[in-house]
Order: C-alpha cells, then structure tokens, then sequence
DNA sequence: TTGTAGGCGTTATCAT
DNA sequence: ATGATAACGCCTACAA
C-alpha cells in the first residue's frame, strides 16, 4: 500500500525532487509552466504528501490535541467545538484526546505530546490530576518547553497559561439577579444556601466566593448548604417576614435540589429561588424561579487558541497568564 | 527546545546509536548490564524518543482516529468512550477528529488520513457526507488502501465494514413491548404510528421497517407520522373498543411529542405508548408508557475496534463486513 | 553482543 | 529556474 513519492514524481517529469516538491508547496521561484506540469501529474497519479516525514523535516505537524475528561458537560463539548473551527479556519488539525479522568490515560497522553504528537495543547485535566498526589504528569511537557494552556481549570503550581470564566463575577451575578427577582416578586431573600464545592477545584471555589460576596453586600446571610442546621438558619428566617424565600447556588441543578432535599424541613418548605450554571432543566423542581450564568464557551475557545497560536508561530514560551471569560449573561428560567 | 536525541545518549555512553535504539526498546540480543546502562542515564538525562522520526521509519504511529459528526447524541459520545479505552489497553492512541458534519473539514480529515496522520480509523460520517452529492470525500482512503471501518451510518457504495445496532430486530422489540404492555393494561393497541425517517439514513430506515413488521404481525395498522390523517386512522380506531390505545415510535423523543401533537385530535387525545432509542426523559410528555430500546455501545466499539485492530495488524485489507449489535434490551419507563 | 550503513519521504541550504 | 546534498531522528538488516 506504498503511495506515490515526490521522487515517482520526479523521475516520472524528468526533474529533480526538489524541484517537484518546489512547485507543489507553490514556491514562486518555479516557472509557472513547470508547476503546472508537475501538478496535473501530480494530481493524475494521485500524490498525498507524505505527512510523517513532513512532520520530521519540519519539526512540526500542524496538529494541537486538546486533552479532556470526556463529553458528559458543555465545558467540555463547546469549547472544543468552537476550537476545533478555529483551528481549521488557520489550516491546523486539532485533534481530541479524552483522558476520563484516568491518571494513567492522562500521563501517557502528555507523554505523547511531549514526544512531538502535536506542536501544541490544550489541557483540561480532571480531578485527579489537580490532585497532586504521585508524580505530576505535566512534568515531561515542562521539561521540554512543550508549549500547552489550561483551559476552565489547571493544576495548581504549574507555570501555564489559564483560560477560565470569570467564576466569581458570575457568582455575584446570580447574586444580584437573585435578590432582586425575590424582592420584585414579594418574597424578599432572608437566607442564601451556598452549595458550591469549594474544595473540589478553582471553578467551585470561585463561584462560592462570588455568590457569598454578592449576597454579603445585600445583606443576606450565607449558609453551606452542609451546615445549613436548625440554628443559625433558623435564626434568619425568624427575624425575616412570613413571605420570606430563600436562594441556593451550585453549578448543577442536580446539586441544587439534592441540597434543598437535604435542608432541614423548616427551610425546605420555604419558596426558593435557585442559581445555576450553563443549563436548567426545571422539570421535577418547584423553584419560584432560576438564574442561569450562561458561560461564553466561544469566547473561552477563542482565547486559549489564539493564545496557543500565538507562542506557536512565535517560538516564544507562553506567558503565565490568568484570563478570566466574562459570561454572557444571568439567564432566568 | 531541542530534546535529547538517542545519538546523545550514545555518545555519552560511548555506544553506537544502534545499540542504545536496541536497549531501549528491550531488544533480547543487548546484554542486561549496558541495558541497565541505558536505561538509567536515558532516564536522568530525560530521553523522550521522536514519534515522529519513528513514525516514519517504522510506517506507523500506533494512532487511530475516531471521526465523528459532535458530541450531541449518546452514539457519538460513548462508543468513543468504550473505543478509547480499549486502544489505550493495547498501546494504542485514538484520537478523536470532529467534523461537524462540516463536507469541508470532513473532507480535509480524510485527506489528513490518507497522508499517513493515523495508521486506521473509524468513520462516522454525518448526514451531508452520505447524500453522495459532489465529490466522495472517502475516496484517497480507497485509492490508497487505508484501513477504515464505519460505525453507526455509512456511506453508501463504499466498500468497508460495517458496525451497527441491528436496528431492524430493535424496532421489533419496541412493537412487541409496546403491543403487550398495552394488551396488559387494558388498552389494546388499535393503531401504531411510525415517525421514523427513512429516507434520512439506513438507522432509520432499519428502525422504521422493524418497527412496522413487528406491529403487521400482531395485526395492528401502521400509519406514518405524516400519513396519519382522518379517514385511514379514524377507521382503524372505529374498529376498535373505546379504551383503544396508540403507540408512536420514532428514535428521539422530541420526535415522537411532535408527531403526537401533530395528529388529529381524534388520534392525539387517545392513550398513547411512545418507543424510542436510547433515552427518555418523560418530563412533558402525556404518555401511557415509554419503551426505550437500549443499544449496546461497549459491543459496538469493541467490534469496531477489534475488526479494525486486526486489519493493521495482519495488513490485509478489511472484509466488506455489515455486523448487526444487537441491542442490550429494552426498558420501560 | 555490538557496530555499520542504508532507508523512511520531505524540507532546506547550498551551488549551478 | 533547477539540481545536488545534507539534514530530520529513528529502525533494522547485515556485518563483525
């Protein structure tokens, strides 16, 4: 199954191989009659340049894998899609390598890169690498001035670019949008329940301080949804009037009624409002109404290719940088 | 960014080039102690070999690509999933390339294909690659003998394996669930309604013809979704008691609610069964019950996969297969 | 057990 | 405008 070789050209025309692989990448210095010769030849013989040994000859492949956990959320499917086109449109392949949150998928797809896979990457580890228990798998990348950027999350420690929302501005957005819906429709907030997941990574930590700093400011007292007990929360509510409501945030709607389920009667039965991320389904909920930020997943691919681009087309390292997305906006539902 | 190359480490070494290449890769004939040798300083000096200098010296990169429309349908997302990992067992890598049913960038991953940027893959065309309009993108790979299977759909008059659901055996299964589950319930089945899409690809097609035979033989009127008007449906209902009931079946269920509404009062106001494929949420939906065939994805990729895995192995071209997966079962909600 | 040398298919740097 | 020739880094008969 060997294919046609830029020398079967050559010999074919009675020309020298340079010459031939000359015309076909339309080097100017070709007369026009030559390189038409050798591409109508080219094309009847069916000539695909051979790519691995491009890829040698040039040291690079014109190939960025963007390494993910899977496709189970919108984090992980639109931003790869919007990539995937903008790539295209600059004539590079990006390619998808899901790693499952597999720590052994994971290192041995850096270890890839690392070995001239691609020219660039984009990571989105899972928990397990951000873990940082073991050996950190993004070290043969570092050692080899390999030229990646986190994408949504990163791992902590490591010199990278990081492309993220801008979690806490949108924690604080569905703080406000929250307030001011409760009190526009007569149920003013006397309680917030935060059930984000600070400890689980950046994003949860993120959102949690946005969403307390915003309720903060209006003066609505914030609960973890753990310790959400009789006390404190009772204390709140006696001080707020009979119509009173209350708020909780997490990045899933999931998370959301499983907290309201798990709160302590008193506060259960009380009408709530709920703050969510990306997506809002609302079919076994009894929510007064929902706030949805709606992350700019264009804007987030844009950013962490250009960025990429950039220090591959200029050789130079990437900078450290942290740049935060602005959602798009708080979607009610 | 130049690494370390295995002329370095021989040279370090005072071994020949040749000989450190052997003791790395676990060649028998290196005795266990310059092995030892190699291996240590290769690992202090952090040699990572050149995939692409081996790539073309060995004809191969141990990849497989995954081509595959998106993300939005369970098909696309988990045979990737059960695919990857049963690469990743057997070293190698699979990569995923999304092409958004996009003929342009379908068109440019294939060609990327044939160029040597993977030793096989796996083709999901989307829908506009398979109306056979314009230039069959698949045709460097024939021409130059790549190894590809199809998975799911494929492109009709090319000659490769096949790997399906055995979508035909699954639309029978949902019309025998359907038809004794409404027997059970005391509302028989006076008509069945069928909102596949055949001419939109052979799963459908498939679907809608097992579908249909399952009902003729337990001698319930099929009507398609369009067709479904007063006269033919009304008699069909006439003839039947008052409790009579309706099943509508279609691969999505956003599918089967619009044909629903879509009906005749007469027909859309009678109890109604729904069958569909691979996920039912239910959530506004009016229905007697659901019928939900489930299609084995692990079987799928693995089929795939292994057919595949075969051909690079043996380099014998791949059988002009169809395998038929049959399905995990069919559940009810 | 180790060394030698040619090849994988292109690109790029020289000359001519 | 074209030709010769050396990289690119690794693999693998074949020789020693």
């Amino acid at each position: 199954v060997r294919g046609v070789r830029l020398s079967d050209l050559a010999e074919e025309l009675g020309l020298d191989i340079s010459t031939v692989s000359r015309a076909l990448r339309g080097d100017p210095r070709v007369k026009p009659e030559t390189r038409e010769r050798v591409a109508s030849r080219a094309e009847s013989l069916g000539y695909m340049p051979n790519l691995r040994a491009r890829a040698l000859a040039e040291g690079r492949s014109r190939t960025v894998w963007l390494v993910l956990p899977g496709f189970e959320d919108p984090v992980e499917r639109l931003p790869a899609s919007f990539a995937g086109r903008w790539f295209f449109e600059r004539d590079y392949d990006l390619l998808l390598a899901p790693h499952h949150d597999d720590p052994r998928i994971y290192a041995r797809i850096l270890g890839r890169l690392a070995s001239g896979g691609a020219d660039g990457a984009i990571l989105m580890p899972g928990p397990s690498a951000r873990r940082g228990d073991g050996i950190l798998a993004e070290r043969p990348l570092i050692e080899s001035g390999f030229p990646f950027a986190y994408l949504d999350r990163s791992v902590p420690g490591v010199a990278a670019p990081v492309v993220t929302t801008d979690n806490a501005a949108a924690g604080a957005a569905l703080a406000a949008a929250a307030f001011e819906a409760a009190a526009a429709r007569g149920s003013p907030l006397a309680l917030a329940i935060d059930a984000f997941d600070p400890g689980r990574n950046p994003v949860e930590a993120a959102r949690s301080e946005g969403w307390r700093a915003g309720m903060a400011e209006r003066r609505v007292p914030v609960l973890a949804s753990a310790g959400a007990s009789g006390d404190s929360a009772g204390a709140a509510l006696a001080s707020a009037g009979p119509g009173a409501a209350i708020a909780i945030a997490a990045s899933a709607e999931a998370t959301i009624v499983g907290a309201r389920l798990a709160l302590p009667s008193a506060l259960s039965s009380k009408p709530a409002f709920a703050a969510a991320f990306d997506e809002w389904d609302g079919k076994d909920s009894a929510f007064k109404g929902a706030f949805i930020a709606i992350q700019d997943f264009e804007a987030m691919a844009n950013a962490v290719a250009s960025l990429l681009a950039e220090g591959l087309a200029s050789g130079a390292p990437l900078p450290e940088a942290r740049i935060l997305v602005p959602i798009l906006g708080v979607r009610s539902a």
